[in-house]
DNA sequence: TGGAGTGCTTGACCTACGTCAAGAATCGAC
DNA sequence: GTCGATTCTTGACGTAGGTCAAGCACTCCA
């Protein structure tokens, strides 16, 4: 687990360690929620295996996703301003470990490079969330769900699984909903990947034919 | 300085021990970058006069501002995962303080109470964007707008200038691109607020004349 | 004090995508 | 396997806000 989270500066010593202090929790069934806005904060989480999505929610009921986490990934950093500003849903029958903020000081303080380390995958956070709102701003429909494929594609690589071959753990109403769209939108899309020949697309199926021109796509003029 | 960036959790006494940490810059004429995308990342920012915009840049030249930063605020976060992912431009004459990650160090280590801060003020930064977010796909460009100049009003009332009255030091240009808006749209809109008596604008200077409807606008249906 | 350049405003027009509505396919429980 | 409930697809239509173009008003420097 600490090798799929923390991909550099831990020492296989230093790794078993972390182990050690990572909590397993049991299995959780889709829909539920792992934590919920306003929740106060004490710990990291790490997907094991499942997906989850988090969402903010204003006011007025609006929602708005704002990430979705695949196995080996942390997340749960939006609550370390005290409380957490968005809730946490299985997409899926899931497994999470929980990594407590009173280990994680044990262990910051025995193993330097982790704190460096933590900072990094929070500030990549940021990162993530600001290309978000490139794309949500400056991108058409047609570019936004290129990158997402181009992205969930990339992540799932990284992880050891097909890259080119997956299932959509959510909806197209989360797709769209994440990409800031209508979920008839998404459909419509779906169906041109299909006719051009980029991607076979089949309920939550998905086989990615021509990564190199979905990736194109995603800054490209729009065209084919 | 310090109890501007970091308003509790230090001491008087922690207080001064940051103050001889922080170096004091020349000051910057508008437009000159304080960092660039990619520079390695070796310390924070904190606003002592003045303002910045951050922005990520596309590889197709499109960019889009991230971020708007006041005076007594802290910024820089995005290049703790190694290098910045964006740029930081001042946007008038403005003087910043350095706060070097060796003295952050330095300092945490005496001061366990300022990691948290730290960590509460990154988080702060990961929840602004996911809030930007949520703007971004669900506001109509009036609500987006109102969303903008409340929270310009309520940034400066915090930090002890007047809430009501100020000029804004960004061009029509940066508050569409930060708004996904286009500049047109931004300057349509400012006369629809000062056709409503919510706002008076010329130029860059701004004078809010009804804050709650200004508020209610940002959920409300559309309409006054 | 005037002139160039940039930033701002306003209008006319157009399109990408949202909304609404109705059917088709898939899933999940029994 | 079958029925009901979601979820997904497809089409028709409307509109918020983008784009283009042109004129105006600062601001900055000589």
């Amino acid at each position: 687990m600490a090798e799929l989270c923390l991909p550099r500066a831990l020492s296989p010593d230093d790794m078993r360690q972390f182990e050690t202090m990572v909590d397993q929790r049991p299995a959780m069934a889709r829909g539920n929620f792992l934590y919920q806005t306003g929740d106060v904060c004490d710990r990291l989480y790490a997907v094991k295996s499942g997906s989850f999505k988090t969402m903010i929610s204003a006011s007025d009921g609006e929602d708005q996703i704002t990430g979705f986490y695949l196995p080996g990934e942390l997340f749960g950093f939006d609550g370390l301003a005290d409380n957490h500003s968005c809730s946490a849903i299985a997409l899926e029958h899931s497994y999470v470990c929980e990594l407590p903020l009173t280990s994680i000081d044990l262990l910051v303080a025995k193993i330097p490079n982790l704190r460096r380390e933590l900072d990094r995958l929070m500030a990549r956070e940021i990162t993530a969330d600001q290309s978000m709102l490139l794309q949500l701003s400056r991108r058409t429909a047609e570019q936004r769900l290129a990158a997402f494929l181009v992205s969930l594609s990339t992540r799932f690589r990284q992880r050891g699984f097909s890259g080119t071959e997956f299932r959509l753990s959510m909806s197209r109403h989360d797709i769209a909903n994440y990409l800031g769209l209508a979920a008839e939108t998404v459909s419509r899309l779906f169906k041109r990947l299909k006719q051009h020949h980029l991607a076979f697309v089949n309920g939550r199926t998905i086989i990615i034919h021509d990564f190199e021109a979905l990736h194109r796509q995603i800054h490209g003029s729009g065209g084919q």
